[in-house]
RNA sequence: GGGUUUGUAGCUCAGCUGGUUAGAGUACUGCGUUGACAUCGCAGGGGUCGGAGGUUCGAGUCCUCUCAAACCCA
């Protein structure tokens, strides 16, 4: 084994044996429990960033946890088609050769986003490979796969059937840009610098005018009313008479509703039911037309009458001036406020009103609020159930066509001859109502989003029954970012509930996002994102992924410190090296029943035992953080700092070959059980020792998961901490009184009580051993104090490290004085709480009997200690 | 405007249902290289837990208010 640890050797070496050996595969089997994740699927179009990094170490964790307890276990994964960003890459690719999609043709178009997929389209999923992902590649699926696609047409038929499909004219976010209507939750909204003006409207027949505040004066060509507040008594005269539109002269009505914010502008506001949503609404209230005048490109259109072809945002500043010519311009204000943009290009929405395919949401959203009250769907951590129904009490009716060609395509067809709407499963020949063959299906696509809704189900093969849906669905665990709360985990939700009468999953874990250094999201346009595979290249995907896991709590953000990469890189090379010292030890080792085992022993074990506890409880409460520095502590702190050191004193004794037995089964035991405790997190590095373990078989991710033997221990636990904090109290005194590490002392130590002293007479050897002693004494009681000794007083012990002509006795004398303002600050408090008859009568026996022991053992050490100083003195 | 989260050592973060002298990593200081590891070992300095008030025998841990930051929604 070389000595440092390599992961660029190791990581290369296991992935593809584990995939070959079929270990990903998810079987199903009646006797065993089932245990299943669907993985969020990533975008055909996308490379792995830490975003996926961290969800999918996180269900690789729980999957790899699963399997090892003996669950069936099932990670499927999968990709996602993207809808617009597929088609935004092809489009840039077409713009390079100097076409477009149009001069394609749709069909032609379709083919060149398939070639683009089958050639990109694996990339991420070699990447999560990279990653150590044991997902089941066989099950692998594809949004818009034959399998999925059947169910989008299955589950848009029956939701039309249903009545629960419709379509109308609505106002949707029209980015025009990327040229589609997109969703409210894909609308970002982003605080920018803006204006207010105030337009003076002039009444009709009269010499009184109207004031309004907008920040979209544009608009203005559109507006078909001006409202305000019914108990407003600015304008209550003016209710229900006439304006007179300036530049456009159209007499519009003033009226009264209640949506009007007094406070805000002048408390009168233009309403623009084409191209706002809210003067939308208020246009359905109060029967207004709609005028629209703003194209698909985002210019003004003929509506506009003059400022027809102008770019919206030139059209603004060209109607600014031109208000402000007429006098109707009084004023302009700065204006801070969120601006509507596409969550793609950053492009501004505009609201226009158009046809579009809607989903009605309410009957569907009562029984996805339902199943988080009543406990069939929880999330954890729990506080993000709040956000999941918070969103969904309020939710508007879901616009799911996108005017792009690339996704699943809306199966209606319109009759040419009756008009005839006809949406079916299968692609009609002729209009089942007229028999005409002039029948054109509608153009638009779905929103990508509308499959995704179905991936828990469509992708176990849905609407056949099949014995993936019977085993595994419902899925056990969602792991996913608290950003697609709405977009996706929703509505899967209500979809899985509406078609397969049972929820998606039984429980949500949301993790943070990872943010950089500075504790800004990562994005293209600061440039501040970090690319997991150069990490991986770097420090090796274990260190990735147990540097993801740890640091943090569940559901927070992660800051990203690349310091951290170095110290889990040290994490796995001390775990290397631990291994390396234990397999450097065994190469006589046979497998045999061990000798008598020392209080060292019992004690490691003991901590090893709780460690499998603990560490499967974290697992279980999907609290991975927790098990994860559980792990590196019982590693680091314990097993490689004291058992490893206590171990080399019998292991290298020639003279006494069973002991050196006892402690080569003890290393095995514990080392490859924590190997397999820390496989889920590392499961490169734990298959890499395991591999060089005597006995090993196959695989460590085959492997049972470590259970509790009984090897629990309080006494060799407590016997341990009086040799532990004994060591390290004569390393403290050589350290202070600068005692070369090299150069032996005698130790000699004084224990009253005859526990203590069997105790330490068992721990001799180690004392010797880790603190460097020559000879070690140990006594009921000094009738003389050695001379020239520094001491230390733990408790009933006391330690004196005879140092002759080392004592430097001013240094010794502030030392012990240091130590007894120390316990006398201890004392204090004791007595104080002691003192309190709140306290002794208040609070639970145990408690107060505690803080009495305690009090003993300061109160003795003070007079040791004072004794001591004494002496000291006296020299 | 509504909501969520965060504020603990120089930095990054733990601290579960209130009860050890508040922990870790990193940084810092001193010492250390004969056989696991200098990506290491040993020892050490450093915080009273954003602020104020309250509940309690007892609060970093519960409640109220307050300040600051981030995010989501409107």
């Amino acid at each position: 084994m070389e000595k440092v640890y390599d992961p660029s050797k190791v990581e290369g070496k296991w992935y593809p044996i584990w995939e070959e050996k079929g270990y990903f595969k998810g079987k199903i089997s009646p006797e065993k429990e089932n245990f299943s994740i669907v993985m969020p699927p990533p975008n055909v179009t996308g490379a792995l960033h830490l975003g996926h990094a961290i969800d999918n170490t996180i269900q690789d964790i729980l999957t790899r946890f699963k399997r090892m307890q003996g669950y069936n276990t099932l990670w499927l994964p999968g990709t996602d088609h993207a809808g617009i960003a597929t088609q935004a890459r092809v489009e840039e690719q077409l713009a390079k050769e100097g076409t477009n999609r149009h001069e394609l043709g749709r069909e032609k178009f379709l083919e060149r986003v398939w070639d683009w997929k089958n050639l990109y389209g694996g990339r991420i999923t070699q990447q999560l490979r990279r990653l150590g992902a044991s997902c089941d590649w066989s099950r692998e699926r594809f949004t818009m796969d034959e399998g999925c696609s059947r169910a989008v047409r299955e589950v848009f038929v029956d939701l039309c059937e249903k009545g629960l499909i419709y379509r109308g004219n609505y106002i949707v976010n029209w980015c025009p840009q990327c040229n589609t209507t997109i969703s409210d939750i894909e609308v970002e909204h982003v605080e920018r610098d803006g204006h207010i003006w105030h337009l003076r409207y002039p009444l009709k027949d009269s010499d009184e005018y109207l004031v309004v505040a907008t920040t979209r004066p544009e608009t203005m060509l559109g507006d078909t009313a001006v409202a305000v507040h019914p108990e407003d008594e600015r304008y209550k005269h003016l209710i229900g008479k006439t304006i007179i539109l300036p530049l456009v002269g159209r007499e519009i009505p003033i009226i009264a509703d209640e949506y009007v914010d007094r406070e805000f502008g002048t408390g009168a506001v233009k309403i623009t039911p084409a191209h706002d949503p809210n003067d939308f609404e208020m246009g359905l209230r109060h029967d207004l037309p709609s005028v629209n005048i703003i194209d698909r490109e985002g210019n003004l259109n003929e509506n506009a009458g003059k400022y027809q072809g102008l770019e919206r945002f030139e059209a603004r500043k060209k109607i600014v001036k031109d208000l402000e010519d007429l006098g109707v311009l009084l004023k302009t204000e700065d204006h801070h406020h969120a601006v509507g943009e596409c969550y793609r290009c950053a492009t501004i929405i505009e609201p226009v009103v158009s046809k579009q395919w809607f989903v009605k949401m309410k009957p569907l959203a009562e029984p996805a609020m339902e199943v988080v009250k009543n406990g069939q769907l929880e999330f954890v951590p729990e506080r993000f159930a709040k956000i999941y129904s918070g969103w969904l009490e309020s939710i508007r009716d879901w616009c799911i066509s996108r005017q792009l060609w690339w996704g699943h395509r809306i199966p209606v067809w319109y009759c040419e001859d009756c008009g005839a709407e006809i949406c079916a499963k299968e692609d009609p020949k002729s209009c089942p109502k007229c028999n005409s063959s002039k029948i054109e299906q509608d153009p638009d696509v779905l929103d990508t989003w509308f499959s995704s809704g179905l991936w828990p189900f469509s992708t176990m093969g849905w609407p056949e029954k099949t014995p993936e849906l019977e085993a595994f669905y419902p899925t056990s665990v969602l792991v996913t970012g608290r950003d697609i709360i709405f977009f996706w985990v929703a509505r899967m939700v209500f979809m899985g509930l509406e078609f397969m009468k049972d929820v998606p999953f039984r429980k949500v874990m949301i993790h943070g996002l990872v943010l950089d250094a500075q504790g800004r999201k990562m994005s293209k346009s600061l440039g501040n994102g970090v690319d997991p595979l150069e990490v991986i290249e770097k420090y090796g995907a274990d260190t990735l992924r147990f540097m993801l896991i740890t640091g943090n709590t569940p559901g927070n953000d992660l800051r990203f410190h690349p310091e951290r990469l170095e110290a889990t890189r040290n994490f796995a090379n001390k775990i290397w090296n631990a291994s390396r010292f234990v397999l450097l030890n065994l190469q006589d080792y046979e497998e045999g029943p061990r000798g008598e085992l020392r209080m060292e022993d019992r004690w490691i074990l003991s901590r090893y035992e709780k460690t499998v506890q603990e560490v499967t409880d974290a697992l279980e409460k999907f609290d991975l953080g927790e098990g994860a520095r559980l792990l590196y502590e019982f590693i680091w702190n314990e097993f490689c700092d004291w058992y490893i050191e206590l171990a080399k004193g019998r292991l290298y004794d020639k003279e006494h070959p069973e002991a050196r037995h006892t402690v080569q089964s003890i290393l095995t035991e514990v080392l490859e059980g924590t190997m397999r405790l820390l496989h889920p997190y590392m499961p490169f590095i734990t298959e890499e020792i395991w591999q060089n373990l005597p006995g090993a078989e196959e695989s460590i991710m085959i492997q049972s998961w470590p259970q509790a033997k009984g090897y629990a221990d309080p006494e060799a636990e407590k016997e341990m901490s009086l040799i532990m904090d004994t060591i390290k109290a004569i390393r403290n005194i050589r350290a202070e009184m600068n005692v070369q590490p090299g150069r032996k002392a005698e130790i000699i130590l004084v224990a009253s009580e005859e526990e203590s002293r069997k105790t330490l007479e068992k721990g001799e050897m180690s004392i010797k051993n880790l603190a460097g002693g020559s000879s070690l004494d140990i006594y009921e009681k000094l009738e003389s104090k050695p001379p020239q000794a520094a001491s230390a007083v733990l408790g009933e012990v006391e330690v004196y490290l005879p140092l002759r002509g080392l004592l430097d006795l001013d240094k010794e004398i502030a030392r012990v004085e240091k130590e007894i303002a120390q316990a006398n600050k201890e004392r204090a408090r004791l007595e104080g709480k002691l003192s309190n008859q709140g306290f002794v009568s208040k609070a639970p026996a145990e408690v107060v009997a505690k803080e009495r022991e305690k009090l003993e053992g300061v109160n003795a050490r003070i007079e040791a200690l004072q004794i001591r100083l004494a002496e000291l003195k006296e020299i």
